[in-house]
RNA sequence: GGUGCCGUGGCCGAGUGGCGAGGCGCAGGACUGCAAAUCCUGUCACACCGGUUCGAUUCCGGUCGGCACCUCCA
């Protein structure tokens, strides 16, 4: 398996720490603020890589983190006069319900920064002792970047270049511009911990560092997050982590693309935002899943309308082929596209390959099962695909319509059952006998009605089917 | 200014030193009571200029164009 490294910037092939797991760290959100598309990206490219890294068979510890203390954090809670605490709450909940709709697995372990402050304070203080940071007299504890030499190695600078971006702001106590703080001491009204330095919150590099270290390890395998964090924020987190033990921190860093918007940088700073739950609201959400996993996650991807509206009837294609092989596959899956599919994903994830590889196998099974040829094998492939890519069809779900089912029912001079989906399956039977008699009137008025409430009725040669558009 | 990425057919988007990924769209055809779904056929490109090579979209150099990071950001 190649996995491309940003840590030196090539083409690597992956080898476990420990043979059989695999143990990955993901930079999550900072919950300042409603996740936007690029969080969605973010999100989807490494729960497929992990989903992809089980179904190769490694034993997955995934961690996202949640940044829940942070300048902006603050700075909205002021703003509406609720505590920190609050915004960050509601927030991650829109996080989690968001990446729920994506169909992102939740991690096997999401700590909070806040419950982790004691493990930051001693990581602080082993750099102290190391004489990698030093405590400033206004309280804030800072990391001496000169002290730790391959500075830079992540990101591709040399700390020379960066003299001339950096600066000291006014109020801080450093003792080079290039320093950052690992410890900011507590101003008024703001959340604050108690440490050996005063009353204060950590930095936010610092907390990565921490809660990766506590569940994972030093030099555990993976380390994920947005091109945008590479530097300063995985710069920084290595040279804590580096610095401190001497070890390696992460042996792999994966960085995803950013989302354009029609060619621009979508970010706050632009006013150019695509709010992630509204596009969730606009359109099926694993019609976004899809469209984020036709570009392969490194590059950038450009959002527009017609690539999303694009993605839904690609999507469309892929569940009609599944609805025409009801139930469970009773096949091995087809050897060749097996092989084919993991040659593109071993390729460092090349989800916009492996996804060629099911649309030949959904052509294919089509054209078989057309012809009267047995699919199981093509079927068996398919399953196995679309959930190491996440893109399976939900079952379909009737409740909500099931006075208007009845109503129907009633119309059509029918029983209702107690079940609502089985009472689309009796008016479904009505439309067939309907047919059988040639009466096209009524099997046209089933049909009508039943796509007033969004129900699709097909008729194929292994008979008639029906699902909720 | 520094660092890095990219430029593929009507659109989106993989990939490769020589056998036209895939999706969407469009045009025909097949199937079908109609519709839907599906299948078949056609449309078939690699920014530009040099170089290396028997052969380059694929490697090298240059030109033009687009983008990102260098500051909080997935």
């Amino acid at each position: 398996m190649q996995v491309f490294n940003s840590l030196g910037r090539e083409s690597q092939t992956f080898t476990p720490r420990q043979e059989g797991k695999v143990a990955m760290y993901v930079c999550g959100p900072t919950v300042q603020a409603a996740p936007h598309i690029g969080h969605g990206r973010s999100a989807v490219a490494f729960d497929v890589i992990r989903r992809y890294l089980e179904w190769r068979g490694f034993d997955v510890t995934y961690v996202v983190n949640i940044t829940d203390v942070e300048d902006k954090i603050i700075a909205a809670a002021a703003e509406r006069g609720v505590s920190a605490d609050v915004v960050a709450t509601e927030t991650a909940e829109q996080f989690r319900t968001a990446y729920r709709l994506l169909n992102v697995r939740p991690p096997d372990i999401e700590p909070k920064a806040t419950d982790h402050i004691p493990e930051m304070i001693t990581f602080i203080e082993e750099l102290i002792a190391s004489k990698h940071a030093y405590p400033a007299p206004n309280g804030d504890v800072y990391f001496a970047v000169r002290s730790y030499e391959p500075y830079g190695q992540l990101s591709g600078r040399k700390i020379d270049d960066l003299i001339s971006g950096s600066r000291i702001e006014p109020g801080e106590d450093k003792r080079d511009p290039l320093d950052f703080a690992l410890w900011k001491a507590a101003k008024p009204g703001e959340p604050h911990w108690d440490s050996p330095w005063g009353s204060g919150r950590p930095g936010w590099h610092i907390e990565c560092s921490a809660m990766a270290r506590k569940y994972l390890g030093h030099g555990f395998d993976f380390h994920g997050g947005g091109t945008d964090l590479a530097f300063p924020h995985h710069e920084n987190e290595v040279a804590q982590a580096e610095a401190a033990y001497g070890a390696p921190f992460a042996r792999y860093w994966l960085h995803n693309g950013m989302v354009n918007l029609s060619g621009e940088k979508m970010a706050k700073s632009t006013g150019l935002m695509v709010d992630l739950l509204e596009s969730l609201v606009q359109y099926p959400p694993l019609a976004m899943r899809l469209f984020y996993l036709r570009t392969h996650y490194r590059r950038p991807v450009d959002f527009t309308v017609e690539a999303v509206e694009d993605a839904v009837k690609a999507l469309e294609r892929l569940w009609a082929f599944r609805r025409r092989f009801p139930g469970g596959p009773k096949q091995e899956a087809l050897p060749d596209a097996m092989n084919r599919f993991q040659a593109f994903m071993d390729d460092d994830f090349d989800t916009a390959g492996a996804l060629s590889v099911l649309f030949d196998l959904v052509r294919e099974g089509n054209g078989r099962l057309d012809a009267g040829e047995p699919v199981g094998g093509w079927v068996a492939a398919y399953d196995e695909f679309i959930e190491v890519l996440g893109l399976s069809e939900p079952p379909v779900e009737v409740d909500d319509l099931s006075p208007a089912l009845d109503k129907l029912a009633e119309r059509f001079k029918i029983e209702p059952a107690g079940d609502p989906v089985a009472t689309v399956e009796r008016l479904v039977e009505v439309r067939t006998r309907a047919r059988a008699d040639k009466d096209f009137a009524l099997s046209d008025a089933v049909r009508d009605e039943l796509a007033v409430l969004g129900i699709l009725v097909e008729d194929a040669a292994g008979g008639t089917r029906w699902h909720r558009q």
